[in-house]
DNA sequence: ACAGCAATGAAAACCGTTTTCAATCGAACG
DNA sequence: CGTTCGATTGAAAACGGTTTTCATTGCTGT
């Protein structure tokens, strides 16, 4: 089997040096995290990756949908390797980050509606709650 | 009646000259619009307001709840003169910017479920349905 | 008038992100 | 092997929106 150079990978996913890297300190499924801390760990796990390559890969996999954007209110892009590839909502922990995924058919069947009650063709939609998990509730 | 000062006002809008002429700029209660789109607009308009004004009053009138905030998927802050000033929701049309306010109980109602059910204390949540509105939608 | 404090705005600092560009890597081919 | 050539990498510089700094201005109450 001829090794992969590029993107043309079956399954798409941690071609480059970084890419992989960026995957497998996401991999812990924890809470989302921007480009910063993601570079701060690798380097600090040892892992030689540049900040540039890690924008770069993250910018790489969100868009092949390996990993989910979540902008934070200060505008701070954070990024988390989600359990489910369908379409899904969050909840996130304004103190530790966590998110809990969920989804919502009910939700997506009315902004449908809502949408079509306004003629707007809809292009893409966002839900996020944010509030504090259980374990950070306790001030 | 003496002249207020700060914005110690009954009403708390639109105190300094900043924060009037912001106001009055967004009260065609037209799109979202940048606070830079907005400076250049008072200036064309021979306002001469400064843009670090233009910032400020954007922020005070915000947190006053006088004005809603949206962030552009590129990060970017708009702001726009909601006709509610009840909670509610937006239907943006990413190529004019024009908004549709929406109300929706049964989505806030869904909300604090699902919150309740992970045992999450909810503090906020956003909904945002972008498309293109019935004009813009012919290409 | 005068003191004192809020508002203003130009310029500089900030900060996350993107771009540039030269160096490096590595598969493919001879 | 050695060369070629496109892809990858990363340091540094550029970028763009926003915030901070700080000196100036303008009101307000005395």
């Amino acid at each position: 089997m001829t090794r992969v150079r590029n993107g043309h990978d079956a399954h798409g996913a941690g071609v480059t040096r970084a890419q992989r890297a960026v995957l497998a300190a996401l991999a812990a499924e924890g809470p989302f995290v921007s480009a910063q801390d993601l570079h701060a760990q690798l380097r600090g796990a040892g892992e030689g990756v540049g900040l540039t390559s890690v924008y770069r890969a993250l910018q790489a996999l969100a868009d092949a949908g390996e990993v989910d954007v979540l902008r934070t209110p200060s505008g701070e892009a954070t990024y988390r390797r989600c359990g489910s590839d369908r379409h899904h909502h969050h909840l996130v922990c304004t103190s530790c980050g966590t998110a809990v995924e969920v989804e919502a058919p009910a939700l997506e069947r009315w902004v449908r509606q809502v949408a079509a009650t306004h003629e707007f063709a809809v292009d893409s939609h966002t839900l996020e709650i944010s509030g504090r998990c259980r374990t950070c509730a306790r001030d």
